[in-house]
DNA sequence: CCATTTCCTCAAAGCGCTTTGGCTACGTCT
DNA sequence: AGACGTAGCCAAAGCGCTTTGAGGAAATGG
């Protein structure tokens, strides 16, 4: 069933039955009150590429999914995504993924715009001085950023947690209750978030004239996995050289750091004192670890469906937002961070 | 850049150019290598809505996500999705994400059908006497099914595991430690899989002359939450009626469930045994559990591979598959499995 | 040398929708 | 009465691609 088929049914044109259900006023409303009836009962529905292409508005969103063989899937990514998925449905919008090689990304975000299948583009897991920004702003397409590029002039619409002063505070909440010596699982260094995180978490320890030791840093991809081999490789240290305080970029890498913890036979928030970043995975509640978690908590949930709004809002020219917004995490304190122990 | 300006730069037709892109035979070599090198040069990339449009062929799968407020993401679907874009992007193709609210899946499958911007469908989270099969046999269009319906007839492609078996193996090798009392933390009873997973456990129970005690059988969402409240609720029955056995049909449920027993001072593979069904979630590891799981293992992730694989085949007409495909879980036996302890 | 085949190319139709630019009929204003 | 507005409808063009049916040129055969 096609708008021809349907208009030819009703003894219309295709002009009037099209402008009856896109909401034109110049259509009486009796005659509008047919075709919606016909629709119902045929159960009528526009092709969209048909629809795409004659607008060129196409009602759907891309994102590049970053996946590649022995790439694991990444519960941020979809925690971000389900977000999303909540704002789309309001809007009757739906979402183009392009799986992407995580090299290719440029690529994959040129080959998505190109193909006309979108209104709007989206990216995160940015990196500092991320060449998809160029990319990007030379399409002349809507776009909204997840994150932010360091090393690149802040000229693009973002939207992005303030993670330096997040780790800032987790920092000084730590050097208050005594601690003097710190280390840090963060996430890839090439990512834009564990630089600014590990910049957060400098600046603090400056100020008390500390420095992080570099041997008690780990950046490594955001894995249970990789915390517990990360913690493992600090808790060999000598005792009296060993951090008293963990900083980790990631519920999950806490996960692994805990467990190598218990291993050790140490006492969370007693030898040991920890607060990690807390996405809000459905799956990783950091009130649920044995010893419950300090975190900073930010929600990427809640970003997914800002960004949804956004860029939705954007396509449809019905509002205007701010460019760039940066949210504050939360400070949460549990039970993982203690005074520090006496040497 | 569209076709006609390409062509037009060439001094060609625009037939010739789309053959010459579409590899068609009756194109002079050389020309081809011409428009190659000025696709290249130019960056050209088809509309792909047009070429929907024309083809009736759009290069993507759709699925619905099951998604609204207050519904939790879950890492389930996320494993699978990373599967399928594993594959999709071996074939240039991608998804359309169409989030949908649990109670209008029938709805949302039905829009995606019609609005020709997918060239197949995929269904999972299947339901016993799942509405959505009528409607997708109705249609014309290929489509997948992950999971099985029980109560409909088995009369459409699908790809599963043998969760009867799974099931049925897993307490067949506990009644073998010599366990008699046994619980079942399970997924929503209206799940297809939850169904299945429970008649294997009778089954087994069954061939002697046991029973599953009602009272110790859980239907809950998949979250460690759930799988504490219910483990809570079973070790707060008297010991001597309680079940030394438990079988969970999600790690996730498993890791909530530990928490439970850990808290009473229970050890896990002495005092409980646990096997739980493993969809190899990369957030969640068996053997990473303080007391690693014996588990039913079969990978969601791979299962999205091979569903991709098979839908793309179809799209393209390029293979046939078998219409239904149903895999073996293996059991893989570690510590929370143990002898039955004497009452 | 003409007829036939083969190779390459083209013009034009069509996919299903939106939108431009009328056109008609009727009421209103001067 | 004529000029003008307006409400309601329509025919046709156009979005960018694929594909059908045809045609011209070169190569082959009798």
């Amino acid at each position: 069933m096609n708008l021809k088929q349907l208009s030819h049914m009703l003894g219309l044109s295709q002009t009037t039955v099209s402008r009856a259900l896109n909401g034109y006023p110049e259509v009486n409303h009796e005659t509008r009150e047919r075709v919606l009836k016909a629709v119902r009962e045929t159960g009528y529905r526009p092709n969209k590429a048909a629809q795409r292409l004659a607008t060129g508005k196409a009602g759907s969103i891309g994102l590049v999914m970053p996946t590649s063989p022995g790439n694991s899937s990444d519960v941020h990514f979809s925690e971000f995504l389900t977000g999303l998925g909540e704002e789309a449905l309001r809007h009757d919008f739906h979402f183009v993924l392009t799986p992407a090689d995580p090299n290719d990304e440029v690529g994959a975000l040129r080959r998505l715009a190109a193909s006309g299948n979108v209104d709007a583009l989206f990216v995160n897991y940015m990196r500092g001085h991320d060449p998809r920004l160029d990319m990007l702003k030379s399409l002349s397409m809507p776009f909204l950023v997840h994150g932010r590029s360091i090393g690149s002039e802040p000229d693009y619409p973002f939207l992005d947690i303030d993670n330096e002063a997040a780790f800032y505070d987790a920092t000084k909440l730590l050097l208050q209750l005594g601690h003097r010596r710190f280390a840090l699982l963060n996430g890839p260094i090439y990512f834009d978030f564990a630089i600014r995180r590990k910049n957060g978490m400098d600046a603090a320890l400056a100020e008390r004239g500390l420095t992080l030791d570099e041997a008690c840093v780990s950046h490594t991809p955001m894995t249970d996995e990789q915390g517990l081999l990360a913690m493992e490789r600090i808790l060999q240290m000598e005792k009296d050289k060993r951090p008293t305080a963990v900083l980790c970029s990631s519920t999950v890498l806490a996960l692994g750091a805990v467990r190598a913890i218990n291993q050790a036979k140490l006492r969370l928030g007693e030898d040991i004192s920890m607060i990690a970043h807390d996405d809000v995975l459905t799956l990783l509640k950091p009130e649920n670890f044995t010893v419950p978690l300090t975190t900073t908590r930010s929600s990427l949930r809640a970003a997914g469906v800002r960004i949804a709004e956004r860029l939705i809002g954007e396509i449809k020219h019905t509002e205007t937002f701010p460019a760039q917004e940066l949210w504050k995490a939360e400070l949460i304190v549990r039970a993982s961070t203690g005074v520090a122990p006496a040497d």
